[in-house]
DNA sequence: CTGTTAGCGCGTTCAC
DNA sequence: GTGAACGCGCTAACAG
């Protein structure tokens, strides 16, 4: 072995662990313990340690070679079903991100952001060659199904937000059905009949346009399906429109479309996002009619909508939280713990976008 | 050495590269190009050694060898200066982002979400020990100097998208001054003399308030010091507020603040980006006071603002290119190229939110 | 086309 | 408290 390797194009060789123990005058190993802390080693021969790293320029222990030691990365993958700009644009997958953060923090492991959207050709970091130490799904999608038995095979854990998961995938999810329900039982109780449905896409074709039984049927969306069921308990003969994607554009267009005739206007919308519901009142407010004197607006998810000047009325659910659970299972997970799975309670927050039906009102 | 590893709790210990190979009867390096598929293989062979990873429920390669044996890991970082939260609420960002998912398609790469913000305690992976092949620096911040410096010790190569970088370090810009200053000339060239100022933060306190010689002094954010510049190039005496973010609702209270006195109200408002710009046209609406005709108001991005219903005139700047070009550098840096530094120009979009200032269009 | 030989850089036994 | 050896799982060279 040279004490000189010859530097490579240009480069001077990148120093070693190895490098600098021998420039210390310690064993390797010493300088590993040194490094990870976690050893006994006295603070002289530390400082040692150090102080040749520092002449040497060494950076500290390849992450690469520690993984494969450790057979651990510090990774944890995050799984969306769409490209990043589009998931992104939902201030609750945000949210949960941001939860997740939180949730993994004891780890201080990275965030890896992978989407399930074709395969990963070649050499690519996909689902199933990325190194990850446990992987979080979030959303469902109809593959999913593969993703975790491919992670399973992988023998990583994973944990499941909002979507049917499978033996041993820890579930975070929220009482879709059963909150809309809620809701729309406060919107009878205000004294509302003829209520009519915003609801987020259906299928990943993001199809626009009137709730038909065979857009309802073909659903591959938990999250539409269960609140659109929830209302449904209450009033079984509501209609409306399915949106593209959740934004206050699409709301707006799904509201002009379900108020422009005053023959058939109904009395009260329930979106099933915020950004719908911002942009249904966004509708009434061009078409001139009043929310909620004439128009009551139920939203979906409890986000500020940056620029809405309304207090909505809307279904909170703790989108923090739920990352939050999500990235504790995986600690959990990754502590040989079973996971545990949890289903939040969304709660009514009753702002200034519902009223009594005016018939009511007017008496 | 046991031929029979004991499986551990439970758990059935997980194939290797070699347990397939000794299965299908080749050798572990035939197995190998079997599954990278980047060497001459026989089919046949080939065929055995998949029939023999899926009967032992062999998932692949482990990614944690694969990357210390070839030497890269397959994933580029992000650095955020801030929290993941804050910087996705940006749509600026988040547009870079997928372009930056796009410049670096090539690559197959996955992107490793990492914040420069405290130092990564313990074991965590920061910006000094994660598993990554290059690194986008985005936004520039008072320690990006530090993480440059790490980053060449590390041998990393870097790319930064709007901060001052360093030697090596390719940079992907906009021409924040002379956009600015183009804007404001169309301002001055409709009449407008007086002209007040929503900043961006200047600070990594996010002060907010009036704008004060001191702050700007005392910034560390190119970004809106240079916007600034650019506005006093043409209205040297322009004043006005600085924002504690980006978002409407920052612009709103700093439009009120701007607009609330008949006595000092400007003609015309730059703001330094379109949410800004968007909450001061709501600040304005509340007022009573009509966009265009009776204010002016400028911003900067050219992104699609959700539920605003104006046609903002703004200078727009090529988000998801600058994201694309940070990609490309990458790429050309990982295949030992120079990395091209790019300075985007932004252009002024007119839209419906200015017009000749009152007294002229009185005339 | 396939097998053999060496490590990649580090962490972890053990002895001393 | 420190040093010596070994191997994590895979792949890049070569030899056959």
């Amino acid at each position: 072995m040279q004490s000189e390797p010859a530097p490579r194009e240009g480069t001077l060789a990148r120093p070693t662990l190895a490098d600098v123990a021998a420039r210390a005058g310690v064993s390797a190993s010493t300088a590993s313990l040194a490094f990870s802390g976690s050893g006994p080693v006295s603070d002289a021969t530390k400082e040692r340690v150090l102080a040749a790293a520092a002449e040497l320029g060494y950076a500290g222990p390849d992450p690469r070679a520690r993984s494969l030691r450790r057979g651990r990365s510090g990774i944890v993958g995050v799984v969306l079903e769409e490209r990043v700009r589009a998931a992104f644009l939902d201030p609750v997958k945000i949210q949960m991100l941001d939860g997740i953060t939180e949730g993994i923090a004891p780890l201080g492991a990275g965030l890896l952001l992978l989407t399930d959207t074709g395969e990963a050709g070649g050499n690519a970091v996909g689902i199933e060659s990325a190194p990850v130490d446990a992987v979080v799904l979030v959303g469902c999608s109809p593959r999913l199904g593969d993703a975790v038995e491919v992670l399973r095979r992988r023998g990583i854990p994973a944990v499941a937000i909002e979507g049917a998961a499978g033996e041993g995938v820890p579930q975070i999810s929220i009482d879709n059905r059963e909150a809309t329900r809620r809701g729309a039982e406060y919107l009878r109780e205000l004294g509302h009949t003829d209520v009519a449905l915003v609801t987020l896409p259906f299928d990943a074709d993001r199809t626009r346009g009137p709730l038909t039984p065979e857009l309802i049927a073909a659903s591959t969306a938990d999250t539409a399906s269960e609140r659109l069921a929830g209302a449904r308990l209450v009033f079984p003969d509501a209609n409306g429109r399915a949106a593209a994607a959740s934004s206050i554009e699409e709301g707006r267009e799904a509201g002009l479309a379900l108020l422009a005739d005053p023959a058939t206007r109904p009395s009260a919308i329930i979106a099933q996002s915020d950004l719908l519901a911002a942009g249904v009142i966004n509708a009434a407010e061009e078409l001139g009619i009043a929310v909620p004197a004439e128009l009551s607006v139920l939203g979906f998810d409890g986000i500020r909508v940056d620029g809405l000047q309304h207090d909505l009325t809307t279904l909170a659910q703790p989108s923090v939280a739920k990352g939050r659970a999500a990235g504790e299972a995986v600690v959990q997970l990754l502590a040989g713990e079973p996971g545990e799975s949890v289903c939040f309670t969304s709660t009514l927050h009753v702002g200034d976008t519902t009223a009594p039906h005016p018939a009511r009102a007017a008496r």
